[in-house]
DNA sequence: ACCAGTTCTATTGTGCGCAATTGAATTGTG
DNA sequence: CACAATTCAATTGCGCACAATAGAACTGGT
C-alpha cells in the first residue's frame, strides 16, 4: 500500500505519535461516555468522583493537582455536581481562601453503581492486562517527560532561527 | 486501605488506563500549543491542516472520516483557517451538497514553517524511536478496539442487570 | 496595626468535541 | 415526473480545557 520509502514524511497525519494519543484519548471518552450514561457522569466528572472516592474530602487546588485541571475547568463542574447532590463545598473554616469539596451519602453511594465500569473498560480495550501495563508505563514516561519539558530548550535538530 | 485483594483498587485513579490516556493527549496538546503558537495554529486546527498537505483538497466529510471528527467541530474551525486565509472553502460543483475545501497559497506555504515540529515533539517526549512504535501500535489497537466496540455485548464480569 | 506579596478560587472569553436538529441537494422507486 | 429516503454540511446547545484576570484571604516584615 504505502510507497516504498522506509522513512515516512514526518508530516504526515498517521505517521505522528500525536493523533495517536489524540485518538486513543477521543476514543476512550466516547467508551466512557456509554458506560458513564447510566450513571449520568461524564468523564471529567467521572475523574472527579474517583478522586474524592479515594481521599473522602479534597480541595479544589487538591483536585486539580490530582488530575492536573485548573480552577476554570473544576469550579463549573463542581457546580454541577453539587447542583446533582453528590458533592457539597464549603469554605474552609481557618482558610476561607480554599473550597472543601465532601461527598454527600448520595455521592458516596454511586460508587458501588460505578465498580462494574474499569473491568468492563478493560474488555472494551481488547489488551492484555501485561499490554496494558506497559501502555500504562509508557504514556507516564511520556507524560512526565512532556510536562518537565522546557520550551526554551527545545532540541532543533537543523533550524537556526525562524 | 483497599479491602484485602492484592490486586489495585480497580477504581482508583492513578491505577487507570483511562487517566494516563486523557493526561498523555492533554500533556501532549499543551507542547503543541507551545511549539504552534509561533504559526498561530490550535492543535486541531494543525491536524487539519496535516490533513491538508497530504491531500491538497478534501471535502469535509473527508476531513472527518480522517481525522473522526464531525462537522459540529470542523464547521467553525474550518471558518476560522478560512478568516486567516489559509484554506478556502466551496460548494462542488457537480454536487453542491459537499464542501470542497482547499489549500491558498499562505496555507500551502505555512508547511514549510511546520517542518521543524515533529523532530522537536519527538525530542520532547523523551521516548526512543522504537518506544514511540510501540506506543503507537498499542494505541492504534487501543483505539480500533474500543470504536469498534458493541456496547450491548459489554463484558459484565458479575452483574446481572440494573 | 499596616502594607506588600502570595495563595486560592471564581469568572470571562475562546476554541474544541459531540449529540441532536435543520435544511438543502441528491438518489432511488414507482 | 413525483416523492420518499438518503446524504452532506451547518447550526444549536452543553460541557469541558485553558489563558488571563479579578478579588478575597492569608503571610511576613516593619
Amino acid at each position: 500500500m504505502g510507497e516504498a520509502v522506509p522513512g515516512r514524511d514526518p508530516l504526515s497525519l498517521d505517521g505522528q505519535l500525536c493523533f495517536a494519543v489524540y485518538a486513543a484519548s477521543r476514543a476512550m471518552t466516547g467508551l466512557y461516555r456509554d458506560l458513564l450514561a447510566d450513571l449520568d457522569l461524564t468523564y471529567p466528572q467521572y475523574l472527579v468522583m474517583l478522586a474524592l472516592w479515594e481521599r473522602g474530602t479534597a480541595s479544589v487546588g487538591d483536585l486539580g493537582e490530582a488530575l492536573r485541571l485548573d480552577s476554570g475547568t473544576l469550579s463549573p463542574l463542581l457546580r454541577r455536581l453539587e447542583a446533582r447532590g453528590l458533592v457539597r463545598r464549603r469554605r474552609d473554616t481557618g482558610d476561607e481562601r480554599v473550597v472543601r469539596v465532601t461527598l454527600t451519602q448520595t455521592g458516596t453511594a454511586l460508587r458501588e453503581r460505578a465498580r462494574p465500569i474499569p473491568g468492563r473498560v478493560l474488555c472494551a480495550t481488547g489488551l492484555t492486562e501485561d499490554e496494558v501495563a506497559g501502555l500504562r508505563g509508557l504514556l507516564d514516561q511520556l507524560t512526565e517527560s512532556v510536562a518537565t519539558h522546557d520550551p526554551t530548550s527545545v532540541g532543533r535538530p537543523s533550524t537556526p532561527e525562524r
